[in-house]
DNA sequence: CACCAGGCCGTGC
DNA sequence: GCACGGCATGGT
């Protein structure tokens, strides 16, 4: 079963916050708030956002026979599960997420929200889309302190300005990687985590510079390339493994 | 002061 | 193809 803790802090998202115990976040217009044992098979959204019609109890047990080193990270984050989120958000996210780190990715993102979305109650925006960002530019980026990442965005948002996303979900995996890759910001890191937090790939495997520590010091026996449908599961796990050992090892 | 953060681009070879 | 420096900003 799931677990939304363990599911939101794990750095595949960044406008969850926890707050009194609990998880207050946006999908689509809607600002939800999440007791951390609730029940989601009743709402649909959340049901389908969470992923929660795959087997990661078969999966689990696949990576321990592949990886027992894994054993405890996966018995400690149990229910851990690959959200479906919105591809936009996710390749504008990932794209401020590159030399930066979570906290500051965050912060980054919350002032996106503040300043170009739509507010819907209070302090709440919702992401803004495509649209509402078609005439930002490279300057006012920097201005809100994305840095040398301003340009970035402006590329990706003059690329998909006129891609419906829809359309742009249909292509298969190897068509959206080549897209992705001829942004301008978009390098393999980055749209890694665009295929499998945004598409759903689950074959990507994401390596930053924690995961190539890992994967020449601890790991440097694990058989990465070959993990198929496992492989995004297993680089969450590993990236929570070096995330508890603190950089250490 | 240095080095790092869920990297990528441009250049040079 | 691979190696290298530069890049905005904030934290340690």
């Amino acid at each position: 079963m799931i677990n939304i803790e363990n599911t939101l802090l794990s750095g595949q998202c960044f406008r969850w916050k926890e707050i009194d115990n609990k998880f207050k976040g946006i999908i689509g217009n809607k600002v939800y708030i999440l007791e951390k044992n609730l029940d989601i098979k009743d709402d649909k959204v959340l049901f389908n956002y969470f992923d929660c019609q795959t087997d990661y109890n078969f999966m689990n047990k696949e990576i321990i026979k592949r990886c027992p080193l894994l054993k405890d990270t996966i018995l400690n984050k149990k229910g851990l599960y690959i959200l479906r989120q919105d591809p936009w958000e996710v390749i504008i996210s990932f794209i401020i997420s590159q030399n930066n780190n979570i906290k500051r990715i965050t912060k980054l993102i919350d002032s996106l929200c503040k300043n170009y979305g739509t507010k819907i109650i209070d302090d709440d925006f919702s992401f803004p889309s495509v649209k509402q960002l078609e005439n930002v530019s490279e300057e006012d980026f920097r201005k809100l302190g994305f840095g040398f990442r301003a340009r970035y965005l402006v590329s990706a948002i003059n690329f998909f300005k006129d891609v419906d996303m829809e359309n742009f979900s249909k292509k298969s995996e190897k068509e959206k990687e080549q897209d992705l890759l001829s942004i301008c910001g978009i390098g393999n890191k980055v749209c890694d985590c665009i295929l499998l937090y945004g598409f759903h790939h689950t074959s990507r495997f994401p390596i930053d510079t924690h995961m190539k520590k890992a994967l020449s010091g601890k790991f440097k026996d694990l058989d990465y390339k070959n993990l198929n449908e496992l492989a995004g599961l297993t680089q969450q796990y590993i990236f929570e493994y070096t995330r508890e050992n603190n950089g250490k090892d």
